[in-house]
DNA sequence: CCAAAAGTGTTCCTTTTACACCCATGG
DNA sequence: CCATGGGTGTAAAAGGAACACTTTTGG
């Protein structure tokens, strides 16, 4: 960005803009087996009484990513989360407060998309706000493009959980397997991989260690709990590895 | 984006913004098998006399894809190109401009990243403007924080030479397998693909057609040229391809 | 005829896919 | 003892890597 030819300024005069920042919260319950989007809904103008992306505007001194995390911990509490910039939602016209009376002030939108531990997220209900869970499916139509703005977080959340290791950023410390696996099957779909080639690729990839621990839930064999190892996945960082 | 809770805007003030547009510019010299980046000399404080990015200021009305298309035009005249949105880098203190005396107005970037056919671009010297192509080794250190971006834009460059068919937007209409196996070397450095077995690949994949034409360029058989097929493409849209 | 570039084919090896089958536990 | 989920193995097919070889041009 920056400091370009002023002396056009006078015949083109420059947009202020507002800017905003919208998170996709994502987390999956693997107790469902349902991929969890979190919106708030709207108390006040434009779109009142609307399901939304939970935002906020920047405020001053505070970066993009900073807004964002102040997002999240406004609306839930959470101890291991991923986060990472989504695109940036800019056009005119986007948000109805633009209209003529306010003068040619924009809102631009940065959006965020997080993954969250379910189990742990805990709703940090205000008394006042609508928040909920939504499943992907059953996501009504919200405020402003932010439907949009989902449809593209979801994409890259698929893209983010073929190639990187999202996934274990919101498993818990020690997991079984199976959680893995069906994680990946209520994000990607039934079909990408069966249980036993999904298992024998991520073994001998060699990042996941087996505790020796064992869990049993209900009937079947007891599962062995594995870790997540970043010192031994290190040398994948940034390779264009597979997961599916 | 969008409006949020107003009643803490007098304890949180709001910032307010420019925003700026700032595009990385690559091609590719065939002839000289280098990877070029488009900079600019910029002839205003701050960093006057430093290259930097070619970038803009979005106008009133203006949405930012429309900015970057502008700045692209004022600098080069081409007729295919590439171009999509890379990130948006917005934390305080990367621009000096936001210093004390100028009161609270942020300066955040928008990079856009494109991919433009280096014989066919045709640079626009205004006269005052230096503006030149460096081979991506030789860029010195630019303003603002625009060898990040750099950094940046080169690994997406990368990445969508991959896994999308970005190559056939910068080849003429006509190319040779040739031409098209050297751009991917230039940019993905050797050996990332033997020639024979690349030239396998592509053609299976079936959305190259050849067109019996022959050219000769000096010693050498003549080779076909080929065109990119985008109906036959079209089912491969979205989905995991890899041409290397 | 030779060098240079285009184009074809073959071999070896690894990975993927689609299964079948064994194991350990709760009821 | 059997249903349920965990875990292992294997055979066939597909894909990738390396490299040899043929073809067609200019000089």
């Amino acid at each position: 960005m920056a400091g370009r030819s002023q002396k056009k300024t006078t015949s083109h005069p420059l947009e202020d803009f507002k800017v905003g920042v919208d998170n996709i919260i994502f987390s999956v319950d693997t107790t469902q087996n349902r991929l969890l989007v979190l919106l708030v809904m709207r108390q006040e103008e434009p779109f009142r009484d609307r399901w939304s992306l939970p935002g906020t505007l920047v405020r001053q001194g505070e970066s993009l990513e900073e807004a964002a995390y102040r997002i999240l911990s406004e609306k839930i509490r959470v101890n291991n989360l991923y986060l990472e910039q989504l695109y940036t939602f800019g056009g005119p016209h986007r948000d109805p407060r633009e209209s003529p009376e306010s003068y040619h002030v924009r809102y631009l939108s940065v959006s965020y998309f997080a993954l969250v531990r379910f189990e742990e997220a805990e709703l940090i209900a205000d008394g006042v706000t609508g928040i909920a869970w939504y499943p992907l499916e059953q996501v009504p139509q919200l405020a402003f493009d932010h439907n949009q703005i989902l449809k593209y977080g979801y994409q890259r959340l698929r893209n983010k959980l073929e190639y990187s290791p999202v996934a274990f950023e919101v498993l818990p410390e020690l997991f079984t397997l199976g959680d893995l696996y069906q994680l990946y099957t209520t994000v990607l779909g039934e079909g990408f991989s069966d249980y036993s080639n999904f298992r024998a690729r991520l073994l001998k990839l060699g990042f996941l260690c087996d505790t020796g621990k064992k869990t049993s839930r209900g009937a079947g064999r007891p599962a062995s709990l594995y870790r997540f190892d970043a010192e031994a996945f290190a040398p994948f960082k940034d390779k264009p590895l597979v997961f599916v």
